[in-house]
This record gives C-alpha cells, structure tokens and sequence, in this order.
DNA sequence: TATTGTTATACTCTATAACTATA
DNA sequence: TATAGTTATAGAGTATAACAATA
C-alpha cells in the first residue's frame, strides 16, 4: 500500500465508503455535533445584536432568582467566578440589571433585573423558544421530553 | 423593594429557593451542560500526555477511512477546512498519520495512519470507552441507546 | 472559475492564578 | 484563614478571508 494512490478514489477507501465511523458509538461526539448545531442556529436566529447563549442564560437566571450573587450565578451555571464578570459587565451595560449592595457583608453584590431586563427576557425567552421549536420540529414532544430528562441526569449523577 | 437587601437573604431570593430554573426547558442550555461534563471527563480520564476529543475524532476517522482529504475530514467533522491543519499537524507530529500525494491530482493530500497511529487509536478507544462507561453508568444500556439516537436525529435533521 | 491546503487573524468561551477588600 | 468580586493571562476551538498551486 505504499507509493500514490489512485485519484480516482482519493476520497474515500472503497471499502469503506457506507461504514457507520466507530465514533457514532460515543455519546461525548454526538453530544459536541448536536450541541454545535443548536448554538449556532441559536446565535442565527437572535442575531448580532441578540443576547450570546450564555448571556441569555444569566439574565434568565437573575429575573427568576432576584439577588442572586455573582458566586451563587456562577455555581448555577457550572462556570467559574471570573468567567462571570465579563457576562454581568455587558448585561450591565445594556441595563438588563444592576449590582447592589447587600447590607451586612460589603464583599457581595447581589444582581437584580431592571424592568428592561424583565422585558429583554421575555422577547429572548420568545426567540429561542421559537428557534428551538423550529430547528429540532423533526424530534417529537416526548423525544424532546426523553432527551431533556437524559441530558439533565448527566448533570445530576455528575454532581453527586 | 429599593436599597440594599438583608444579608440573611442574599444567596436566594427565599420564594424562588425551589424552583426550577426555566432554563431547564431548552435543549440547548442542557446539551451544553450535559457535553461540558463529558468533554472535562474525556480530558481528565486521557490527561496531559492522551488526544484531545478533537485530536481523537480525526484519528479515529483517518484509520477507518484511509486516504481521506483533509477536505473530506472536514466534512465529516463538520468543521471548516482551515481548523483542521493544526489537528493533522498535530497527528503527523506524534507519528500517527502521513500526508501523502495523491497521483492525478497534485492539490490533495491524503491522509493515511500508521501502525504507531492504528495502535495509539486502540488504546484511545478503550481509554474513552473506559470514561464514558464510569461516567455515565447511571445511565442504563437502552437510555444510552435513545440518547444516541435523538443526538444523532439533531444532526440529520441538520443536514437536510 | 473552482478546489485544496494553507496562513493570518480574530472572536468566543473557559480556566488558573493572583490581587483587594472584606469577613 | 476564608470568601466575593475582580483582573491578567493563557489556552482551546472555531470562523472568515485571502493566498498559491492546481484543476
């Protein structure tokens, strides 16, 4: 086998042209594919000037759980402290919440949703509601429900 | 509900304490949960001196499709061309592919293991067989299975 | 004109380590 | 000593755009 090989079949080992790859068989790979696609059909459908995947998920976070501090963010969302100050900067900056003082431990600053954050979550909640309704419509109601159920017990037997 | 608020309270607002994020609704928030165990898990389980997921999925595909571009590589990755000269730069440095030419078409480069690099690839194999199975024993066979199969219905629904 | 491999470049996301101010 | 927020920094991983060689 050694030397060129023939172009007439460079793509692909003939032999081999309808194997299933060995890596279907890992749930790490086609965990990666399926999440590749839906963020980015994700970032398609809000936008340029929509909220980021990770941004959506802090402000959903802070209107559901009002002064919730960065700490506390962080651990809900798997991330480490650092990684948040950048996200809170522009959700600040957009003025979908504020860092307020919290009485009696001057090191904390607990997150609150302003009103436009309230109502920035709601059309946000909307778009990715109908973007994920759009581009997973192949996958029936109680497929999503399995997949959810499977996906979140990932989580959970890790956090134990 | 203005000015600071009591540092009794400040990790969580009390009413929400139990609820459940409405974040766990989306698929995409918990693929991206779900893979970022998995992806950490892989690395540790492989360490310093193992293949990244990456480095690991184009052996993979090089050994069980000899002769495959780097373009066709690409393709199966579903990355873009240009991402994938790193990757192979790195598998021809540990001596587990060559690049070689192909006789009617002095463009292409195909892409063919090594024994060193058949070999690399059993011992991966069963390294991350061996990681997914501990990490995800909470899962039974037939979860697995329905896993699998609604991440990869994400992809083909992707693709057409 | 189109394609292959490549380079340059930039952007997103994440992590680690160290700092400060507080506790 | 420990914790909250922050900064600096680096490292993956990805994408876009352009280029040379070739088809």
């Amino acid at each position: 086998m050694a030397g060129p090989i023939s172009a007439r079949r460079h793509h692909e080992d003939e032999a081999n042209v309808e194997a299933v790859p060995i890596l279907e068989e890992f749930i790490g790979y086609n965990l990666k594919r399926a999440y590749m696609i839906v963020q980015a059909d994700f970032r398609r459908a809000l936008g340029d000037e929509g909220l980021a995947p990770r941004v959506f998920s802090a402000l959903a976070l802070v209107v559901q759980f009002p002064n919730i501090t960065q700490s506390g963010l962080a651990r809900l969302l798997g991330i480490e402290r650092s990684g948040l100050v950048a996200l809170v900067d522009e959700l600040e900056r957009r003025g979908f919440l504020k860092r307020t003082q919290v009485r009696g431990d001057r090191r904390v600053q607990a997150l609150v949703a302003t009103s436009a954050g309230e109502k920035a979550l709601d059309e946000t909640l909307a778009a990715v509601r109908a973007h994920e309704t759009a581009l997973l419509s192949g996958l029936s109601a109680s497929e999503k429900e399995v997949l959810l159920t499977l996906l979140q017990k990932i989580r959970v037997m890790e956090a134990s």
